[in-house]
DNA sequence: CTAGGGTTAG
């Protein structure tokens, strides 16, 4: 680039604009070389007196391959209007660009172009507007454009394959397989796709191992189906196992492992690539971000920031979003806003995102101001975004405005309310105690209740110990998860809560008999970047001791200032003592009692939990809050917890 | 012409 410049320098003292070749030499590196250069390329194009064909080709070229190819059109319509002839090596490009963009119409009027211009109906321009129709949705025109070819290559045949396998239309895909007078590995790797594609792993795995030799994007093609099946142990044995891994091998997996829940595993892969010499690129840090989310992994995913700032990576609004979540779903509201605040180009998901993230911090009424910015903003809202809203709603106990705004998005909006929109009227109508009107909605909504939306309403029960709605609850949630003990045991609580002991003994009793078990509480904390797990009286962690002797010292410094245990929700037939003992040893007790002795005084104890903090939990946070003199941050399964000074930021209400 | 990407009720 620096030889360049001196060129360029050097040029434009000896006036050689004036010379288009010379011109169109250094532009044409200028393009052919990477994306940051192409700024470079237009502003030594502009410098051309009167740009040949070559000339404005070469641009062209470099716009149209380029990620963001939209200014090649626009180019290329300037080149029209200058009456400078075109070539068949103008069309291909733009026909690519339009098939970037999915621009339809736009790919048309160049296909008329090319027909009126009676340029050769040249292999490449076919090529081209066979892509273009395909990834417009227009296989037909496609298959036209195919089938009226009068000479085809490997290339038409591949192009004609992935157009059907891109509409997921697999099996007139396989006709072309199958019909194709040579195969090339690019032919293999898209069929394999278009099974992948629609699941259908044995077809695909067929193919792969009958394939006459396969290259890297073949490997990664398959991994990535089976990771989209759920079969992430196939895709881990397949990364194992394959020759040499590139970039995007490693992303696919971390993406694999990201999205199938198992963040931990996301993480740890992560940390192989980097030691193994690997650079991170885009995608992989959105699943990382996205795996630290999770998992409410701060410092890691403070770490991927400051890569992202170093490594000069664009924030663009996708990064952007993955930040903005990651540091909400941390705890860490601040921090997200400045994300969000920095962003230069921010979509309905980067909006969506911070609006939630509000929500769940329990910044209900900034939540609502920002979707006012957002509409003020241009920006139309989508079934997510309302998700957001009304969880602001719910949280801040707002029941009319959550009324309002669930109107509003059919009739201003014309968004049909989906369940996660019901499941958020559930409970804030259940929280706010109108839990008729909460079982009333259930009963009339037009969609099937599912067991998160009975559980939601169940949990309202449990808040205002409302046994009868319960009970009904109960029946229905037996039906849709007749294995998941949690549902009893809430009911066994919600009866303990309202004094009916021998009911709620008789659902311990029957719990047994079908041998039903609660499923673990689990909290995690990171400490220095590394994720520590505690379970419910476990003791596996290293430093257990120190632990359970700090877990005695908070109990008794704790009974001191009036900390008596609730042990309500304890229901085995033991004494008090013990049932003082099982609540004392649940999992985010251990975990705070590790923050206590791993972490420096006065930094924030960050914990994330799997289940919600029971109500023992929740009054002994508070009283160490202020006994210790630490924020304790505990973020549940539906919200955070900011305990201070003795109080929370939840109001006791959750 | 083939492989990897962000927000969703509890």
């Amino acid at each position: 680039m620096h030889q360049l410049l001196q060129i360029h320098a050097q040029m434009i003292r000896n006036h050689f604009f004036q010379d288009p070749f010379a011109a169109t030499k250094i532009l044409e590196f200028c393009a052919a070389s990477a994306y940051g250069n192409l700024h470079y390329a237009h502003k030594v194009f502009d410098q051309i007196p009167h740009p040949n064909t070559f000339a404005w080709n070469t641009i062209i070229r470099g716009y149209a391959a380029s990620p963001f190819p939209k200014p090649s059109l626009h180019l290329f319509r300037r080149m029209l209007g200058s009456g400078v002839a075109t070539n068949s090596y103008t069309y291909p490009f733009v026909v690519k660009a339009c098939a970037h963009l999915s621009a339809l119409e736009e790919g048309q009027q160049i296909h008329s172009f090319i027909l009126k211009s009676g340029a050769d109906h040249n292999v490449f321009s076919v090529n081209g507007l066979i892509h273009m129709y395909a990834t417009c949705g227009e296989v037909d025109l496609a298959r036209r454009m195919f089938d009226t070819s009068p000479d085809r290559d490997l290339v038409s045949w591949n192009s004609m394959l992935s157009g059907y396998v891109n509409c997921g239309l697999t099996a007139s895909a396989r006709h072309v397989f199958d019909e194709m007078p040579e195969r090339g590995v690019i032919s293999w790797n898209a069929m394999i796709n278009g099974y992948s594609k629609c699941n259908e792993m044995d077809s695909a795995r067929e193919l792969f191992d009958r394939m006459p030799s396969r290259n890297v994007e073949s490997w990664n093609t398959l991994i990535a189906g089976y990771a989209k099946c759920g079969l992430l142990d196939v895709s881990r044995s397949l990364f194992d196992e394959m020759p040499t891994r590139n970039v995007i091998s490693w992303s696919a997996m971390i993406t694999a492992y990201a999205q199938g829940n198992r963040h931990n595993e996301a993480l740890a892969l992560f940390d192989e690539m980097t030691n193994a010499g690997v650079k991170p690129n885009w995608a992989t840090i959105v699943s990382v971000l996205s795996a630290c989310a999770h998992l409410g992994a701060l410092e890691r995913g403070r770490c991927i920031h400051v890569y992202i700032d170093r490594s000069k990576m664009k924030v663009d609004s996708i990064i952007g979003t993955a930040l903005i979540d990651m540091y909400a779903k941390c705890g860490c509201i601040d921090s997200a806003c400045g994300v969000f605040d920095a962003m230069k180009s921010k979509d309905v998901f980067s909006w969506t995102a911070m609006i939630g993230g509000l929500a769940v911090n329990g910044y209900g009424g900034k939540a609502l101001e920002l979707f006012g910015r957002m509409e003020e903003a241009g920006v139309r809202p989508n079934e997510v975004t309302f998700v957001g809203v009304l969880c602001a709603c719910s949280h801040g106990g707002l029941v009319q405005t959550a009324r309002w705004y669930f109107d509003s998005m059919r009739t201003a909006y014309g968004i049909e309310p989906q369940i996660e929109h019901y499941g958020c009227m559930v409970d804030t109508l259940g929280r706010a105690g109108l839990l008729e009107e909460a079982l009333s909605l259930v009963q009339a909504m037009p969609v099937e209740p599912n067991s998160v939306l009975w559980g939601t309403l169940l949990g309202a029960c449990w808040i205002h110990g409302n046994a009868n709605i319960g009970e009904y609850v109960v029946e229905h949630l037996a039906k849709l998860k007749p294995d998941d003990g949690s549902v009893y045991v809430l009911l066994a609580n919600i009866y303990a809560t309202a004094g009916r002991w021998d009911d709620a003994k008789k659902i311990r009793i029957f719990m047994k008999s079908k041998g039903m078990l609660k499923s673990p509480g689990r909290s995690s904390m990171e400490v220095e970047g590394i994720v520590h797990e505690f379970y419910v009286g476990d003791k596996l962690h290293p430093r257990t001791e120190e632990i359970y002797r700090m877990l005695d010292e908070i109990s008794s410094r704790l009974k001191l200032v009036g900390y008596v245990p609730n042990t309500t929700p304890v229901l085995f037939d033991i004494e008090e003592e013990e049932k003082e003992h099982a609540i004392s040893v649940h999992s985010e007790k251990l975990a705070i009692a590790f923050g206590l002795i791993s972490t420096s005084a006065g930094s924030p104890i960050r914990i994330v939990k799997n289940l919600r903090v029971c109500r023992d939990c929740h009054t002994a946070a508070k009283f160490i809050s202020k006994v210790y003199d630490r924020e304790i941050i505990v973020r549940d399964r539906n919200i955070f917890h900011y305990f201070k000074d003795g109080s929370c930021s939840c109001r006791d209400y959750w």
